[in-house]
DNA sequence: AACTGAGCCAACCGCCGAGAC
DNA sequence: AGTCTCGGCGGTTGGCTCAGT
């Protein structure tokens, strides 16, 4: 099935748009305005299909755009919202007053990406590689759990979260085979400087950012906003989305990073049920800097700094100890079979 | 000077939801 | 309720530029 084309595909110039094109939609959105963009072509004497009008207008043309190079400010709004909302372009565009979705989306694609991978940053998960190297050891038994495999399996992959799971395996391969230790100091300034707060996604169109250090039993329904509604409460001048601004307090994330932990058949019962009952462990305590967000990620930590069975060994030093671990771990995981 | 590969970005593609009928 | 159209969206691609060899 489908849709039909919106226009006869063969019959329509297609390509780079000349100045003469863009003077025609120009003048016909002057004296028309934008709307029904399927007759624009016709009345503007364009052999071009509709959509490819819409954005030739919404993406270059359209006189509020800016054209010049993202501002360190706009980066840091990027970084943040998607680290909130994910690759949902035209939202993190709203906050940026002249850029368009695909401005941000190319942005992101072509500079923010790589930087964030160069300060050792996961840009999917925006996670340091250090926490993913921890989150891989405790699902570095794959291969030996059997039906539990599939159990939990099925769980993460029912979780709007999975695909962070496949990205990570990627990534960690990428930092196994490349290893930087040096991007684990980095990575604990980077959490340490960074502002810790979260949000939640409630909704398609709802984001709800909340102090990480807060905890109360609301739920997550109560109350909503808008990313507009977030920037605009965010700051009384208007300011669009600032990372760095007061933030009300709001309900915790509903779910349970406790479900996500596969289960370990290395590991006993109790301590996998302590586990979950006591998702911050050590860490809540040690690093008290992190954000919920991480900390709720932590189970991977606490089994980290259990390798160590000393408290007073340091968080770097764990996450060094468990690398080591992982790294001697990897080929033979690689040898294995996944069946 | 010619070639090659990476980086960049405009444009395209296909899917989806909303709303009109 | 079902169908159709339109606009919006995110992912992908094609072609241009430029630095390195």
């Amino acid at each position: 099935m489908g849709w039909p084309p919106c226009c006869d595909k063969s019959n329509v110039k297609r390509g780079p748009w000349t100045a003469e094109e863009d003077a025609k939609i120009l003048a016909y959105v002057a004296r028309h305005g934008t709307g029904n963009w399927t007759l624009v072509p016709k009345k503007a004497g364009l052999n071009r299909c509709g959509k490819s009008c819409r954005l030739r207008w919404t993406n270059y043309l359209r006189p509020d755009l800016k054209h010049d190079t993202f501002t360190p400010q706009e980066e840091e709004i990027i970084i943040n919202v998607h680290k909130a909302i994910g690759s949902r372009w035209s939202l993190i565009a709203r906050q940026l007053p002249g850029r368009t979705d695909n401005d941000v989306k190319n942005y992101w694609n072509t500079k923010l990406r790589k930087k964030l991978s160069k300060m050792g940053i996961d840009p999917l998960t925006h996670k340091p590689f250090s926490q993913m190297l921890s989150d891989y050891g405790n699902i570095s038994s794959f291969a030996n759990v059997g039906n539990s495999f599939g159990r939990n399996i099925n769980t993460l992959m029912s979780k709007p979260e999975s695909s962070l799971v496949v990205n990570e395996f990627r990534n960690i391969n990428e930092m196994i085979l490349k290893p930087k230790p040096e991007l684990f100091q980095d990575n604990l300034r980077f959490a340490n400087n960074n502002p810790s707060w979260d949000f939640q996604v409630s909704n398609q169109e709802t984001i709800q950012p909340y102090f990480s250090t807060v905890v109360t039993s609301s739920c997550s329904s109560s109350s909503s906003s808008t990313i507009a509604q977030l920037s605009s409460s965010n700051s009384s001048s208007g300011q669009p989305f600032q990372s760095q601004a007061a933030r009300p307090a709001s309900p915790p994330s509903p779910f349970s990073w406790s479900e996500f932990l596969i289960y370990d058949p290395h590991m006993s019962m109790e301590h996998q049920q302590h586990l979950e009952l006591e998702p911050q462990g050590m860490l809540s305590s040690t690093n008290s800097t992190l954000t919920q967000h991480e900390q709720e990620n932590s189970g991977a930590y606490n089994k980290c700094a259990d390798v160590s069975s000393s408290s007073t060994i340091s968080f770097v030093d764990a996450i060094l100890s468990k690398d080591s671990e992982m790294n001697s771990q990897y080929f033979a995981l690689l040898n294995g079979s996944f069946d």
